[in-house]
DNA sequence: ATTCTTTTATTGTGCTTGTGAATAAAATAG
DNA sequence: CTATTTTATTCACAAGCACAATAAAAGAAT
């Protein structure tokens, strides 16, 4: 074997039901090669033509009339000549970063919009305080959108990515539910599109945040994972066969609302008991003033530095968030057992008293086998700007995917370059 | 367009973690458009070539080819002609039943050990007696599958599925966790495939259920939904993006272990208010006896058959698990949103009664969005037996597949044909 | 009976794609 | 200035599918 890339062993992946079936040609196989290469130029940039060959199990001339594609295509550009000890230099080809796609991360008091380049890098950002009608609040993005591409005339706007506090339909992308959110039925999509001339893709946050997870490569390797967002309420994102799993409308994930104890508190959506109403922040913050009845009413940061200062109530409190936390992992665990369970949020800023609590009742919990990798994601804000980014991405090039968040919509595999 | 079969729209799956990677070249499309084509025969069958062109969007001389492969690989033959209306008589294809699968369905005290050809029919079908020891137990099951291999030896035996109650993992082939079944360590498949001579597959009981109602057709169309099996415990199998999930160490569907009420009674796996504590055949007969404690103790089926017969305590009993079903269904529904939730096992004899129970229950409890379709299968027997035939089928052929599947192990493409 | 029509199935040509070997290109080492 | 090494392209070949033409096998029409 010349390659590190199985070509028997592990084989293609098929569809069963019939009504999906596609068939296959030398085309298709064009598709997945050049997909392949892409994201190897994406992750090991900048690389050579050779590097890519060596490292892809392609052949050099395969390699050759993929990068001479991507490269018409302007998803690659090709950089400077790179020396090496002996031999002919290699002429090093990296994503074509005049693409930039305009993200925005919506939350329920407000927005962060940002221009991010195919890299991933941040060309701009600024937040949006919103308001409680939604058509104002999307007017303010829009308009901040307007802004940045107007400063940035010089590149090419690749389309919009959105995430959301809630969950989306990817077929008709409308939000389906967020609670926290009350934008029902507003046409956030139809709205910037107009208004912006460009595509939007919608996404729900902890499917954005798990796909930039994916994207950064922390993720390689693992097939079955699950991310939580723990906020105002929880939520989270599935990775299960190498796939982000949507479900129908959208909807997979709600772990935050299963129930776990009957008698207790009612929760947002109606029922009691749910896991957010012991997990969330919102909890963390009940249990203080339960703890502490004389303090004023804070907010979850305020809650979170006190924790930082010390201050026991504060860490009775988040600890008792933590238990429940890690207490409810038993539902993932039990129900998608995944190889690596990431958490996301606000006490993640704590994780170094909490995490090991988390953890501790997590592994105590287990039914069979070894524990998931638990672990955070940092930037959480940032985390999503980029899975924004990534989910139009994926959407424009096929690229990087996985399919069911491409499922519906045309297959466009044009040129990059929409707007100059 | 002249076939159903989209060819745009949506598209070709792609792995995403690098670790991954399978290049794609034109013995890939083959492979691909064999298996659809595999798979119309199988579900058309008896059908012409030119049908197949019709159905599959490929053209005749493309199916021709095929074909022609499948039936040097002994899966397909030839068969009668077929007289139309007008023009040249088609020459009919089927799956070639001389090639034949033993099967075994694993209970605690009881395995059904059969023979099914390539269509599902069974051949033979024979109930073995289990005893405590793996070591004798398994002998009794090999004994019975050596006599059925002498009474069909002018068949071809293709391989050995085995449907457990428990989890088995994907790449090891060893039972994980089954808490009914004390075979632990014991290697099942080496001294099965030691003395038959033939390849084994485990798999877990759900799981071989799902795959059974996947090749029935009765999914089509289908791309998330959750098989629930009910009977001591309660177990499930996943169906998410139209794979079945089986995660790390094939322990994903353990939904009866997640904790639905922490003062609830304890639960074997240790938890306290597991939802198989509240929901399971044993929870029936628990309710049973509180509600009629000067009653003897009662098989499951005992209690069934009161309900038909109309004994109130039996039929409130069985209706308190109902409604716990109902509402655990709710796990179900909150984490992985399926289009269709199907339920096996003892109470579905009696669905008529507690069908509407669980029905009720489950959609009064529904987050958000329209209620899956729920259902039963009808006869969890025979459809853990096909379950098991298919999974041979799977792994030997590649053919008609969920990729986890057969992600482990060498892909062996050879002929059908193992002995004569 | 013979010819036309219809439908099935195969054969042959052309296009796309990947492979593998040969070649060209561009640098350093001696 | 030549040999060596490494990169990248070119070319012949094979696999596979599409499309068109042809052969094959019936019934229908004359």
């Amino acid at each position: 074997m010349k390659s590190n890339h199985a070509k028997n062993g592990t084989r293609g992946i098929k569809r069963i039901d019939l009504a999906y079936v596609e068939l296959a040609s030398s085309e298709n196989a064009r598709d997945i090669n050049r997909d392949i290469v892409l994201e190897i130029i994406r992750s090991q940039q900048p690389v050579a033509r050779a590097d890519l060959a060596r490292s892809s199990g392609l052949q050099p001339s395969t390699i050759s009339a993929i990068v001479e594609q991507l490269i018409s295509e302007k998803w690659v550009s090709e950089g400077a000549l790179a020396r090496r000890p002996r031999g002919r230099p290699s002429t090093l080809l990296s994503l074509n970063d005049a693409l930039v796609i305009l993200v925005a991360d919506v939350r329920p008091h407000q927005a962060i919009v940002a221009l991010v380049d195919l890299n991933g890098r941040f060309l701009a950002r600024e937040a949006v305080p919103l308001v409680s009608e939604p058509a104002r609040s999307v007017e303010k993005i829009v308009h901040s959108m307007q802004s940045m591409r107007a400063a940035h005339s010089d590149r090419s706007f690749e389309g919009i990515g959105i995430s959301m506090p809630g969950r989306v339909d990817p077929e008709s992308q409308r939000l389906i539910l967020a609670p926290n959110l009350k934008w029902a039925d507003y046409d956030i999509k139809g709205v910037i599109e107009e208004q912006m001339q460009l595509q939007v893709e919608l996404a729900n946050a902890a499917n954005a945040c798990l796909l930039s997870e994916l994207w950064s490569g922390r993720l390689d390797g693992i097939r079955n994972a699950v991310l939580i967002t723990v906020s105002e309420g929880i939520g989270a994102a599935i990775l299960a066969n190498g796939q982000i799993i949507t479900s129908r409308s959208g909807l997979a994930g709600e772990f935050g609302h299963s129930p776990i104890d009957p008698s207790g508190p009612i929760c947002g959506c109606g029922q009691h008991g749910c896991w957010e109403v012991f997990a969330s922040s919102t909890a963390a913050l009940r249990y203080y003033a339960e703890l502490a009845p004389k303090s004023r009413q804070l907010t979850i940061h305020e809650l979170l530095r006190l924790t930082e200062e010390g201050d026991s109530a504060a860490i009775a409190a988040v600890s008792r968030q933590a238990v429940h936390l890690g207490r409810g992992l038993r539902l993932v665990t039990a129900s998608l057992s995944p190889e690596v369970v990431l958490i996301t949020g606000d006490l993640t800023t704590s994780w170094a008293r909490f995490g090991p609590i988390i953890q501790k009742e997590m592994v105590e919990t287990m039914l069979a086998g070894a524990p998931p990798n638990l672990g955070i994601t940092k930037d959480g804000e940032l985390s999503r700007l980029r899975g924004a980014a990534a989910v139009v991405l994926q959407r424009h090039s096929g690229y990087h995917t996985s399919p069911h968040l491409t499922a519906s919509g045309k297959r466009n595999r044009r040129s990059a370059t929409v707007v100059s």
